[in-house]
DNA sequence: ATGCCAGTCGTAGACTGA
């Protein structure tokens, strides 16, 4: 099964790309961030012509989560992490999808560090982590995927050194990126290629992927 | 450090988020 993860970076402004990448790469089920879309303006339609069920927690302008699959019907089991009653933003779904539990997160950026917004994304950490620590002892299959927002190491980017002072490659983000994996998950990406240096984390400023790949086909073409 | 992204409000482009 192929299980794909995507920040659209505005779910119909980037609809044309989103419904062209599902069609190539045809994944098995996609987790979508970034929505940037309220709820009842999720282009569902367009989705579900091409074969997929879909569940999806949108909000005005930003944040936004949604679980795609082509096989099999999606029971929703979560939207939106425990712990904390008062936060307003779209940011996990969590699904039954063919027999597996699909998390489907974006956790906060957290710039400008310090300060409340790096505050906010500590605290989702933590919360995703006490979460995380619940669906591990399920026994059962489970994936998280999304955009973690965390340079985990400095494999994952690159000059590191340009981003000691970041929110994403901050000690304690790093930290609490490792704490989540010591609970018995598997890094998709560092189970295969464990001291290669791949970045997982571009600067989306200055074309920076597409300068990097030296690609035809870039988001932004 | 800067800022080539998208959405909002509102009808230009400054502001925000990231």
């Amino acid at each position: 099964m192929r299980i794909a993860t995507y920040n659209v970076n505005g779910v119909n402004g980037r609809l044309r790309v989103l419904l062209r990448w599902l069609k190539e790469a045809a994944p098995d089920i996609a987790c979508l961030q970034e929505l940037k879309a309220p709820q009842e303006k999720f282009p569902e339609g367009p989705i579900r012509d091409l074969g997929y069920d879909v569940v999806w927690h949108g909000q005005k302008s930003w944040n936004g989560v949604a679980i795609l699959s082509r096989v099999g019907n999606i029971h929703e089991t979560r939207r939106g992490l425990p712990g904390d009653p008062d936060d307003s933003h779209s940011r996990y779904i969590e699904a039954a999808v063919n027999g597996i539990l699909i998390a489907c997160l974006y956790l906060p950026n957290g710039n400008p560090r310090p300060g409340p917004k790096f505050d906010y994304k500590l605290r989702w950490f933590d919360r995703l982590i006490g979460h995380a620590a619940e669906l591990v002892a399920c026994k059962q299959p489970v994936v998280l995927a999304g955009d973690f927002n965390v340079m985990p190491t400095e494999l994952d980017v690159y000059k590191p050194e340009r981003w000691l002072d970041d929110a994403l490659f901050a000690p304690e983000a790093r930290a609490a990126y490792a704490t989540l994996l010591k609970q018995g998950w598997t890094d998709a990406l560092r189970a295969r290629h464990p001291r290669e240096k791949i970045y997982t984390f571009w600067d989306y400023f200055r074309n920076a992927f597409g300068r990097t790949q030296a690609c035809a086909s870039t988001t932004f073409c």
